[in-house]
DNA sequence: CTCATGTCAGCCTTACTGACATGG
DNA sequence: CCCATGTCAGTAGGGCTGACATGA
């Protein structure tokens, strides 16, 4: 699937150890970053495909993702940039896109002017369901992590998260 | 710094809630996946930006030090590609910029007359040096994060490449 | 001839900044 | 008047696929 054939070694660790030989600092934290780099890529592409026959991106799917779970599956975009963490131009984008694919359409908002809606239609319903079949069944592109694995992954970046303000304060007791 | 207020609770954690109350399988995938998408924008977001004096980007700043390691500061393109796991033509990207900032300069393989050599210029070892020395000062923005949650993220996250596909055999004894 | 190495053109997606219009 | 909400235009960047040219 990655366009370059695989490597008889780990190039990440590869590049720890000589990250360690040239004196540099914080080898425990380059290693760990660039892991994450690469894993994004890595699902992203993954997840993008197997999204692909939904004409969806895995931010497209977000977003769709939000709206199911309003109950009135409906939300003011400026609800749906602050939950996403990502800018009002980012969401104004992806909900042209998702108008364009039919699954969601806009609506002024009954009482402030300001507002607009972004409303789920009935495809766009049905799409986000079987997209989420699809993504579960293969465990979202990361069948090589037990679900221990992914706890722990959770519990890390949550602390990460917490520290960089994503939100107020860490996940400390977590399950 | 993200361009949206921070919330008064996790949204990836109310996502996991939100998930299970649907009756959706793996919920503790999604939400590790979900966290390490966050976390990749806002550490590459944050890494970008102590780059940028050095008219870099972590792309390029990957294959600068790509270079060093090589010792005599050479490498072909194709060597590139293979270990930052990139295609052929984003490797010629790269170096086209990193050659117009005097970084990196193109040379003919002495022997292969197919490959071309990426050679790593002074001003680029000196500018590596330097944004080295930024990136780690600042823990490469990941500093919510501890030397031991670093090496526990790369050993799980190096469970996942290996079962990717990323590199043959997992890396099974760590540390 | 076939495979490998690069380069190019074209295309897609995400995200940001700054300017604006409009309503609260 | 000032703030909030969206939209738009413009810009940057990264990456990929496919077509090609060239050399091993």
């Amino acid at each position: 699937m990655p366009s370059t054939p695989r490597l008889p070694f780990d190039p990440i660790r590869r590049a720890r150890e000589n990250w360690q030989a040239h004196g540099f600092d914080e080898p425990d934290v380059m290693a760990a970053v660039t892991s994450i780099m690469r894993v994004h890529q890595v699902l992203l592409q993954r997840i993008d495909r197997l999204l692909e026959p939904y004409d969806l991106t895995f931010a497209r799917y977000e977003v769709l993702v939000l709206l199911t779970f309003s109950r009135t599956g409906e939300l003011p975009l400026s609800r749906v940039g602050e939950r996403l963490q990502v800018s009002p131009a980012s969401v104004t984008n992806a909900i042209d896109r998702l108008e364009r694919s039919g699954y969601v359409r806009r609506e002024p908002h009954p009482t402030d002017g300001r507002t607009t809606l972004a409303v789920l239609t009935d495809a766009g319903r049905d799409t986000v369901d079987a997209a989420t079949r699809s993504l579960t069944g293969a465990r979202f592109g990361a069948d090589g992590i037990s679900d221990a694995d992914a706890r722990q992954l959770f519990r890390i970046l949550a602390g990460f998260r917490a520290a960089a303000g994503d939100y107020p304060e860490a996940a400390a007791g977590d399950r």
